[in-house]
DNA sequence: ACGTGTTTTGCAACTAGTTGCATAAACTCT
DNA sequence: AGAGTTTATGCAACTAGTTGCAAAACACGT
């Protein structure tokens, strides 16, 4: 249930209307927290009927027109509760360290192009990760806001920095492999 | 869906019942692609239906009495299938950077407690990989499936390091900001 | 004013995972 | 033999996320 907490932040951040927050949630908030756009109108429709949101009052509400979306005082309260609720940890779920798992049983043919595959996303995901930190986080710019956002941001480099190596030495050990089976 | 897949690795590497599938999901496979019990009689029951698997002769089905399925031709060739079929990356979810994120603006009271909670599962966890890998990789052992199988473990020992280190470094940045705020 | 494409919103159905509970057999203690 | 516990299997309802599709408004060229 973290959808609803995902978007109260980002409203927080600013107001938006369904659209402007699907776009937000392909890049920043997104990294570590993806939704569709379905979601989000849904999620929305929800928050708003349990009073943690209102639509801005400018506009009137009607079917494929612009209809923004701002945090009231209730959403606030809850967002900041579930913050600092405790909430354990959930267990890693990876295809891929699967698909090698099951690869050491029904052998390795065809898998090394998907991991040189991922390999070269994972790179470019870096990038861009590193992209935002030269732009967002210059060395002189320490708010509060900022050093928590910037640790978010690291923990995404790290993780991005962490699969490159890896798949680089899965990819080593593929080849051994391969030729010392001939 | 992928926990088909799982099962079928699983009953690959050793034929089971459905308790015994449970327990080794709690170990080893379940480390990266865990499951309930319920979750995998329902699959069992449909990886026999699909005819991947059957019943091993032995016994004769009735309810609470043990039950041993092993993986067909059928099964066997999926599961190969599904390892060298190409798949994207799921990206990132992981909901204490969001609520690290949602901390930035409501505030980061009562979150480091947390923070340290995490640290020592992690820290938990990543003493438990690193003893399997003392017990099950000894230097001398390198058959291809080991090999492998190595390579998951260590994703897994890695990871946890990262979350390690990312948690000290986290609770290092609160302490100075509420230092800074006095 | 009219068709065509784009923006914005949204519903409905589906899939996968979780939670709660039930039922039968087997074992254990008296 | 009977009561209570553990083992083993499983159903049903629920929750969250995904996929497919579409309607209403708007924007633009003709």
């Amino acid at each position: 249930m973290s959808l609803p907490h995902a978007i109260l932040t980002a409203l927080l951040e600013k107001p938006s209307s369904g659209l402007e927050l699907t776009r937000r949630f392909d890049r920043s908030i997104g990294y570590f927290w993806s939704a569709t756009h379905q979601q989000i109108y849904r999620e929305l429709g929800r928050l708003e009927a349990d009073g943690l949101i209102r639509t801005l009052p400018a506009e009137q509400p009607a079917r494929g027109q612009k209809k923004s979306y701002e945090v009231l005082p209730a959403g606030r309260a809850e967002l900041a509760r579930w913050t600092a609720a405790s909430q354990d940890p959930k267990p890693l779920r990876d295809v891929l360290l699967l698909r090698l798992r099951a690869a050491a049983v029904v052998g390795t043919a065809g898998l090394d192009s998907d991991l040189r595959r991922h390999l070269d996303l994972h790179r470019r995901q870096l990038a861009e990760y590193e992209a935002i930190e030269r732009r967002d986080f210059p060395p002189d710019r320490d708010s509060p806001e900022d050093r928590l956002r910037h640790l978010v941001l690291r923990a995404g480099i790290d993780l991005e920095t962490f699969w490159t190596q890896w798949l680089t030495h899965a990819l080593k050990e593929f080849a051994e492999l391969s030729a010392a089976e001939g």
